[in-house]
DNA sequence: ACACGAATTGATCGAACGATCAATAGCCCG
DNA sequence: CGGGCTATTGATCGTTCGATCAATTCGTGT
């Protein structure tokens, strides 16, 4: 099942794509596996054959687009080492920018299964988003000692810091409409702005 | 049909109570008229007695929701009236916040519906946000030409000041999860991270 | 050429969906 | 006390849902 599944176009593949912008769109109670199979261009039975339930479905989708985005935030960390504890924390913010800005999905997927307690939010939370989220508020707290980043609750800032990074890119068939505007703005932009929300001066004190 | 509806508790609004939470948390698609229904105590016949169909109550949800906080927010903007720009921008911001704040439904349903094009968002942009909207963004752009407000893209700014102003309400339940913090953040806290993102100095400058 | 396991399909299940409708309960005005 | 509204219910329609299963195609090793 592993060696010979290269192609990148299998069926398996395209089911994953076709259910990470359902689910992304409408949420899990709202996708249908049978829409799901058509967008992809398989049988709604295939779909079962190979995730056995729509809720194994939502977490294969899951670890496919946190697994790859957690490589690259270990990636980001490693490449910092030397700086700033708020520099560090900048480059993780870049990245994170950089992914809601290539991936949308991914900040619709998390903001959708946040605002409701359910088993898959507890499954999302201690699979993905507790390792990633308790290091970098950590991150924080130790900026925020060091007087490098603003003081308040660490968790208000962080959630922040997504909050900034994917909202535009997530609610772009909004803005789309509300302004015409066709092309999100630049990540540089909102990078700008999470730095001086943290109080993070650029280069040079 | 209104000068006796004045009872508040109401089978209509019962109905639409449980619409907008229902609708909050899963979503148009995800939400069926017999769960609200039944959230509502009532039959499911008799909700599509008072709406007619399952997206006339979805309108009905976002009228009651979005009127009275329209009207809030052009009350809070008479009372600024004699600020200048960027004070009053603040005092929209601290509102936009508070109302976050009371009723995190607002932030939730505002966010699920801007994330795929439909019809039911651009009745959504047309009737509710783009007079809010374009109203402040060019306050914005008012106060970036008094050099009082950061620059860079003016609906960027905006979109960012909404996102602080509702994420951390909007996601209780996933920081609760997390941290196992039951108390959401003080609305000052937040006005607080809106005014250093503006760069809007606090009082004596 | 063939056999065997993985991949794929179509048919079908019971439950839940949005919507319609006739029947009934409650209430106000005369 | 009895019409005439409005509010509310239960039954039901056709459709779609997630899931199961037997049957069929496909690909690979021998």
């Amino acid at each position: 099942m592993k060696a010979r599944t290269r192609a990148a176009d299998t069926a398996r593949n395209r089911i994953i794509r076709a259910a990470r912008a359902r689910f992304a769109s409408v949420g899990f109670e709202g996708a249908s596996t049978r829409q799901i199979a058509e967008d992809a261009g398989v049988a709604q039975s295939l779909l079962l054959y190979h995730f056995a339930s729509k809720e194994s479905l939502w977490k294969a989708v899951m670890d496919d687009l946190f697994f790859p985005a957690r490589a690259r935030l270990d990636e980001a960390e490693r490449a910092s080492r030397e700086a700033t504890i708020p520099e560090r924390l900048m480059a993780v913010a870049r990245l994170l920018v950089q992914l809601a800005a290539e991936q949308p999905d991914i900040h619709r997927l998390m903001t959708i299964e946040g605002r409701s307690e359910s088993g898959r939010l507890r499954w999302l939370v201690e699979r993905h988003l507790r390792p990633v989220h308790e290091k970098y508020i950590a991150w924080i707290r130790r900026g925020q000692r060091a007087r490098l980043v603003r003081s308040g609750d660490p968790v208000l800032l962080y959630y922040s810091i997504l909050a900034i990074a994917g909202t535009t890119y997530s609610l772009a068939p909004e803005i789309k409409l509300l302004t015409g505007t066709t092309s999100p703005p630049a990540p540089a932009a909102v990078e700008a702005l999470i730095r001086s929300l943290l109080h993070v001066e650029t280069e040079a004190p």
